[in-house]
DNA sequence: CATGAATGAGTCTTCATTCAT
DNA sequence: AATGAATGAAGACTCATTCAT
């Protein structure tokens, strides 16, 4: 009954933590400045301030290293939509679209690094990409929910309603990787507003 | 006089055009195969039918060898855009939309693996990404003149019109990148009439 | 209080520098055989027992390992200079010169390769070249040093006496080279006697 | 009994000789440029204004065209030594040493480029160092024949005789090398005085 | 003979991973 | 559990030499 045994457990484990934390920070640093293909586990190590071994003992390898970081990022991105599906549930569609949407841009604009990240991982072969696609189905899921109540409120309609959740989709996709070269572009909050008229409305001058 | 003069210099030059080409044509098929990162120079010069020497006496190194790939498939796509950009000067503007959009879609079904290619160029660091945002720029400008002939026609709404180019071939590249990994997303020639129809006149119950 | 702290970081440091100087040995060797030119890092490796990779854990690449090894010999060369130099200060100037050339004569026949490969360094453009530069600038100092007390013990005449420094360096680095080949000339300690009185005495039978 | 007969063998002879000589010329340039090891055969055959493959026509492999370069070379230095010889037969030791000694000097300030070769051949391992050490063997048996000379005229004291001729080789080696580095060593002709001084009368200032 | 593209063995260098301390 | 030196397979690139035209 040694009173330290009731906390030492949870110390040492809140401290592996701790570091686990350190070395994905830094790991996100790291791949994020020199890429997903250049980024070396002694540069990690070292943002890290620990030693390239000790990356080895919380992370399988290197690819494991690589996907905890993406897996943590796409969970958080989730979580996000969620709570915006949930929060806006009995809103006016238009308004749902919009804070929805406003909420994507945000999160890309706060971890913009680790989307270029995600889509460089899509692009390669192996595990991420299969990571990838469950992923984006996940995020599909969840546009698709936000369309199907559009279609239940008669927001929209329903020819080529099955479009609609990947067009929104790639849409964002498109403009975020637009934006990252094309400073021209300026990914603000208030272009949320344009892209929901224009999708809603169209760009043209007649019905 | 001698009746090989008249050959002989350009039966050189064509064959070192033809190994060049073979090693274009390899170059693509292993690039595409294994990954910008992961084609290896030795898988290349097997599948071109060369000894490795050869790739390096028609491209100064990996590098050069994958951007004058690249740069070849850039050019023919912007001669397409071009080309159909000529050809329907003078049609109603919701043709030549689609006509165009057809076009690029098009090019990309026939050339998938290079725009995978062209995407992944895209995000890592160098002279690669300097070449895509200079390729970008012109493809960008053909989009513009596009819009330019709709607003012209007064078939598109001024508001908002300086985010249509960008809009439009955001919309395009999410969409292929979509539809790499989801099956359900077809990239049908038919695909187009419902973008379009989407773009002119939205997706909403309400003008 | 732990025992461990005084050795431990000794140790690992100790462990390094032993591999450090093996890997000097092994190059020392490898590079002598082999000539500046053709020693191949694979055999440094296999000679100094490690892998290849180890070398290049302790030197940047193949030049700074070689030029590491010749540093650590220009340095050696310059200590044994100073001290004899040091140690004959008030000796007259016959004895001096004399056992400074003997010093000379010794540490060449000591490390007859490494003289070999200083001279092939030396050939070479890059940075090779400049440091063989710098390093002979100090040495002709020294020799400027000993002419300087030749001159004030009025040992030495005036006239033409901006030469002798070079001249006696000249004069050994010539003997050398020449010894390497000519095998009728045996670079004797006794040698140094009769170097000594031809540069003070002359070869001709008249003054 | 066609006239062309009789000119057209030598024609294309001296046509030959005339291609092989460009290739010398070029090859003493870029192996002067870049060094002996450094040297591609390609950047000859540039400079030569031929064809590589041409190369090979007139020479086995690299090492033949080296060696022949050297060995033009060596044999040209011989042939000046030989006359200066022969020239200076009756004359008094001091002149026939002064004028031995200035034209080896201006020899080598006109070739400056092909001593740095020729020694840095001796270095290296292989056939060069055979070859150089045989032309060094012959240039030693003309310092020989000088000394020789000298001691018959009494000019030259008997003691120590036998280190005279690789003293004055290996003095003039030494100063040669020296003065590539050393700017503030001009191998002027004036310069020959003084050796010639310092080698009969010594630099002591007694006898 | 000249040409110059093709060849491919040979080297250096990198870096993820291991493991003794 | 942390450390960081050692490992060695892997891959880009070089260049002397060959040979079909």
């Amino acid at each position: 009954m040694n009173p330290r045994s009731k906390s030492e457990r949870p110390l040492k484990e809140r401290l592996r933590e701790a570091v686990r934390g350190e070395i994905l920070a830094a790991a996100q640093r790291v791949f994020g400045l020199r890429g997903l293909g250049a980024a070396k586990m002694e540069e990690i190590a070292l943002a890290a301030g620990v030693s390239v071994g000790t990356l080895y003992n919380h992370f399988e390898d290197r690819e494991a290293l690589l996907q905890a970081l993406l897996d943590e990022k796409r969970q958080k991105s989730r979580a996000r939509l969620d709570e915006v599906l949930e929060r806006t549930r009995s809103a006016p569609f238009r308004e749902q679209l919009t804070e929805f949407l406003r909420a994507t841009v945000e999160n890309f604009i706060e971890h913009r690094a680790l989307f270029t990240m995600l889509a460089e991982d899509e692009m390669r072969g192996g595990k991420g990409r299969l990571r990838s696609q469950a992923a984006l189905k996940e995020v599909t899921a969840r546009y698709q929910q936000l369309v199907d109540r559009g279609l239940e409120q008669g927001a929209l309609r329903p020819q080529d309603s099955a479009l609609y959740a990947p067009l929104l989709l790639g849409f964002l996709r498109g403009l975020f990787m637009q934006s990252t070269w094309d400073e021209t572009l300026p990914l603000s909050p208030e272009l949320v507003e344009s892209m929901v008229r224009i999708f809603l409305e169209g760009a043209g001058t007649r019905t």
